[in-house]
DNA sequence: CTCAGAGTAAACAGAA
DNA sequence: TTTCTGTTTACTCTGA
């Protein structure tokens, strides 16, 4: 008893606290949390530090290297002689790019690995999304940066070139500070974001390192460079002197700015880039757009601010730029405002990722023949759960793998689409109710395999029903309705990945339902002690809940018509259930249909009570398959399923809405309608 | 706010 | 003695 006890305690030690689920959850946060932090994370954190500094350094050499070219080529043009043959590099822009393209980024790929593992907390994800955010604008920046840099070369040629044009010089160095000092400002402004990153601890930087968002950079440049253009911002000088002192010091700015606002949906966009290489392009392209367009830019336009929240009327582009700097400097609120922002992205960027998979499974379901009549059905559109499941069964195989070990996607609730269904709904979970909401996300079983038991055989997700609902739905399915404690452990664990783990936590469980329900009966076997379950007691703890949510029964009744069959008190238990929002929301998962049995069982008490002669409308069976219209495969049934009570989809299906069950009619039925 | 249901942790006892 | 099984209590959280 104590080695159960213990392990659990230990384990769980600090699970009481916050009353999450379970100390494995605490345990796994902690796990991925170090392992974000030991793993992805720092590798990603150090590694943007050191290379963005090499980079840096690179870039300024190339640039360098590139304007030498450049004067030797313009040299040799205009019969000047060059001072120094420094032709060591001709090739030297290959460098650059391929420096620019380092993959310190994570690739969306990852990302949507990351997501999919579940490993990370919402808060966690945003965190790394901004890093990651933080580090790609860095390497905008000084893909910018070098732009910036030829360009004035090109510049300084120019004006070389024509330095017996003294007007032209001038009109040239004119032109350059005002951009310069454009492009200052917009540093600054973009310098405060990454502080305010900075800050809230959002993005790391090494110790040992420079700081990194601008500094290494402006480290990167040359130190007497940069106060060349601190001077120029702050002080008044000369264009003549700036230019001529300072090549390299111009700007990485604009490009920054206008590329900053977009950059959290280069990032986040999956899609936008593979492997940042896009991100990396495209911010250059719109630099050399703002050099045109100066007053282009993303939080600016119409003359208004476009600053989440914010409106402020901007005459022209200047005065824009300086109430960006007031108004939203780096401050809490910013940096709130930020943050929100990029919730917002990264919501937008889930569903996008969502969306484009239905889009996806469509074209495959349209390409492929379409056999499945049935997912025309829809029968119970509980909820609109028809829409999140079937967008989720329907689901390109490819997009969710069904690792075993791997925790479930993590797509974060919130990115169910347009359905009704929010991230509240999540926490409105059926029997287990709480705590588990970020376990109910949405992992997307492919349509082939639209069996909710497959599923949970596979997938660590903590099954949506309560244990006693389990323990019965486990003693049910034996041959003989009875197992010994053993027994039932085994079920869970070969029905439920999710059991796998934390033994001791939810054996303790079991244990304790088995003995606090009057429901289990313990009886003594040749054997030993075997369990049974008292069907009278256990629908008798049914009725309690079945009077709530007549909003849910409406809605119940209203959706399926074709449904009829299903009494009030089926439905009424549906309700109080809260199947529909359980199964869509929190799970959003479409193939949960057969442990809808489960909750079936459940339901079934209530429906007994109400109707014992509808048996054959198989009451629990209903509501589930009405939130998973999709399960309706024609494929057989995995051979295992079929031994698990999980597939017993019950009875009759006589409703039309149902002929998906029609799969599961040879099945076992009804154990539980005794 | 209260209450009930559910999950978790833990202590304890008895049996194998 | 250790481990498993079973009971009980306490606490927390959640939803009604």
């Amino acid at each position: 008893m104590m080695q159960e006890s213990g392990t659990e305690t230990k384990s769980n030690g600090s699970a009481i606290q916050n009353g999450s689920s379970s100390g494995n959850h605490l345990l796994e946060c902690g796990g991925l949390r170090e392992g974000r932090s030991n793993g992805e994370a720092p590798a990603t954190e150090l590694g943007a530090a050191d290379l963005a500094h090499v980079q840096q350094q690179q870039a300024l050499q190339v640039a360098r290297q590139l304007l030498q070219q450049q004067q030797q080529q313009q040299q040799q043009v205009s019969g000047l002689k060059s001072p120094k043959r420094n032709d060591k590099q001709p090739a030297l822009q290959v460098p650059v790019s391929v420096a620019m393209m380092t993959p310190q980024v994570i690739t969306p790929q990852q990302m949507q690995q990351i997501l999919q593992q579940q490993v990370l907390s919402p808060q966690q994800l945003q965190v790394l999304l901004q890093q990651q955010q933080a580090l790609m604008l860095q390497q905008q920046l000084q893909e910018f940066y070098k732009k910036q840099q030829e360009q004035l070369q090109l510049q300084l040629l120019q004006q070389q070139h024509a330095g017996k044009q003294p007007k032209e010089q001038q009109q040239v160095a004119t032109q350059q500070l005002a951009f310069q000092q454009q492009l200052l400002q917009m540093q600054q402004l973009q310098q405060q974001h990454l502080l305010s990153l900075q800050r809230q601890g959002l993005l790391t930087i090494q110790p040992g390192q420079p700081a990194l968002p601008l500094q290494p950079l402006a480290q990167g440049m040359i130190p007497t460079e940069l106060q060349q253009l601190w001077k120029e911002v702050t002080g008044v000088h000369t264009a003549e002197e700036a230019t001529s002192n300072n090549p390299s010091s111009l700007d990485l700015t604009t490009c920054v700015s206008s590329s900053a606002p977009a950059k959290a949906s280069l990032v986040m966009n999956p899609h936008a880039s593979t492997n940042g290489q896009l991100s990396v392009h495209t911010p250059k392209r719109e630099s050399l757009s703002h050099e045109e367009h100066p007053h282009s830019h993303p939080l600016y336009g119409h003359g208004v601010c476009k600053w989440p929240g914010c409106e402020a009327v901007c005459e022209d582009f200047p005065s824009f730029l300086k109430h960006l700097n007031s108004e939203h400097a780096l401050d809490d609120r910013s940096t709130a405002q930020c943050r929100v922002q990029m919730q917002v992205v990264q919501q937008l960027e889930l569903q996008l990722a969502k969306d484009k998979e239905r889009l996806q499974a469509m074209m495959t379901h349209l390409h492929v023949k379409s056999t499945e009549p049935k997912a025309a059905p829809q029968p119970l559109n509980l909820v609109s759960s028809v829409t999140l499941s079937k967008s989720a069964s329907e689901a390109s195989p490819q997009s969710l793998p069904h690792t075993p070990t791997t925790p479930t996607a993590p797509l974060t609730p919130v990115t169910q689409g347009p359905s009704v269904i929010t991230t509240t709904s999540m926490h409105t979970v059926g029997p287990i109710r709480r705590r588990y909401s970020d376990k109910y996300n949405v992992p997307i079983s492919s349509a082939d395999i639209a069996q909710n038991q497959e599923f949970y055989k596979n997938a660590e997700v903590r099954p949506p029903f309560t244990y006693a609902s389990l323990i019965r739905q486990a003693i049910l399915e034996s041959p003989e309705k009875q197992l010994t404690l053993n027994e039932i452990y085994n079920w869970f664990t070969r029905m439920f990945a999710y059991f796998r783990r934390n033994a001791a936590t939810w054996k303790n469980a079991v244990r304790h339902n088995l003995s606090l329900h009057k429901c289990f009966v313990r009886v003594e076997n040749v054997k030993g002690a075997v369990w049974t379950v008292d069907e009278v007691e256990f629908q008798k703890r049914r009725p309690q809940k079945i009077s709530g949510n007549p909003s849910l029964i409406k809605n119940m009744q209203s959706s399926h018509a074709y449904c009829t069959p299903l009494n009030a008190a089926l439905q009424a238990s549906m309700a109080e259930n809260s199947i529909p929002l359980y199964t869509t929301a929190s799970m959003g998962n479409p193939s949960l249909g057969n442990l809808a049995s489960a909750m079936r069982e459940e339901l079934n008490g209530a429906m007994e009570h109400t109707n014992s002669n509808e048996s054959d409308s198989s009451p629990g069976r209903s509501p589930l398959q009405a939130v998973h219209p999709v399960h309706v495969k024609e494929e057989p049934l995995d051979p295992e399923e079929a031994e698990g009570p999980l597939s017993l989809v019950t009875t009759a299906n006589h409703s039309p809405d149902f002929d998906h069950d029609r799969d599961y009619e040879d099945e076992p039925v009804n154990e539980d309608m005794e």
